[in-house]
DNA sequence: AGGTAAACCTGGACGC
DNA sequence: TGCGTCCAGGTTTACC
């Protein structure tokens, strides 16, 4: 589910619901996540007010006074906010509850994660996580261009896709969106990074910040809504270049979309205009 | 250090 | 209908 634009599409959905609300209790219905969720989430969190939501790479953190919830959706996971009341369905794992509104009616933000290589953690104010620490730029800020993909790249033999998901060289892009703008840039997946002109690799940079940008005004590709119990999904699938798409036609060219494991993603790109 | 693969989980799609 | 197999948008960890 979540790369940077899905991951920013939960952080807009959540902030007229979340931002500036009281907690008034944390229900945990399992210890852990991928890692165990620590002490400080159920202690520290009832009674503070959410100051702000903001996003670090694919981290979503949830800032008060007393330290900030750090979360991750890992594979599979969601975030919603519902009625108090909603019924738990399967891997409803954590609750972080509100304070009733002037109504009376509560409201709960509940994560939801099948597979539980999501995480939910705890970042002391002034403080960065250990898991934030190694973290490349956002991709969508001056930090990210052609110039430091290029530095970063150089003597290096992995795959210019690997390259690309890798979080330490830039954060936020993903499977998806790697193979998405590797096709917009017209680069073969599977090409060597350390063996990319500096000038191509600016084309990659732009394609990356304009298919980010693109897919967030769209809300994701899978996500959109966040306070009704139906997700609809987001409405950027139709528009995929490549990805899931191996064997079908080219959208540029009409050749067959070639298909194969790139650092054991499946990885689709077209051999004629990506080279 | 950098590269690669295994590991963590569940559910859905598919083939028999 | 049931069962086995494979696959999935992420990231850490271990090992070479």
């Amino acid at each position: 589910m979540p790369e940077l634009p899905e991951v920013e599409t939960t952080r807009r959905g959540l902030l007229p619901h979340v931002e500036g609300q009281r907690v008034s209790s944390v229900l945990l219905r399992r210890p852990d996540l991928r890692w165990p969720i620590p002490p400080e989430v159920a202690e520290l969190l009832p009674g503070q007010r959410i100051e702000s939501i903001r996003r670090r790479a694919k981290y979503l953190l949830l800032d008060t006074h007393a330290g900030s919830a750090l979360l991750h959706l890992g594979m599979s996971g969601s975030l919603r906010v519902l009625p108090a009341n909603t019924p738990v369905r399967t891997h409803d794992h954590v609750d972080i509850l509100f304070n009733s509104c002037s109504l009376g009616h509560q409201r709960v933000l509940r994560f939801n994660d099948p597979r539980r290589f999501g995480c939910l953690l705890w970042q002391p104010t002034n403080e960065v996580h250990p898991l934030l620490a190694g973290l490349g730029p956002e991709p969508l800020s001056d930090d990210f261009d052609g110039d430091h993909l290029f530095a970063r790249s150089r003597g290096r033999s992995a795959p210019i896709k690997t390259f690309l998901m890798d979080q330490a060289v830039v954060v936020g892009v993903g499977n998806i969106y790697a193979a998405e703008a590797l096709f917009i840039a017209g680069i073969s997946p599977s090409r060597a990074a350390g063996s990319i002109s500096r000038r191509r690799y600016q084309a990659l940079a732009d394609a990356v910040k304009a298919i980010l940008t693109h897919a967030i005004e769209r809300g994701g590709t899978t996500l959109r809504d966040f306070i009704s119990p139906d997700g609809a999904p987001g409405y950027f699938e139709q528009e995929l270049l490549v990805y899931s798409r191996g064997g079908l036609p080219c959208k540029r060219c009409g050749r067959l979309l070639k298909q194969a494991l790139i650092g054991q993603r499946a990885s689709v790109w077209c051999a004629h205009c990506q080279r």
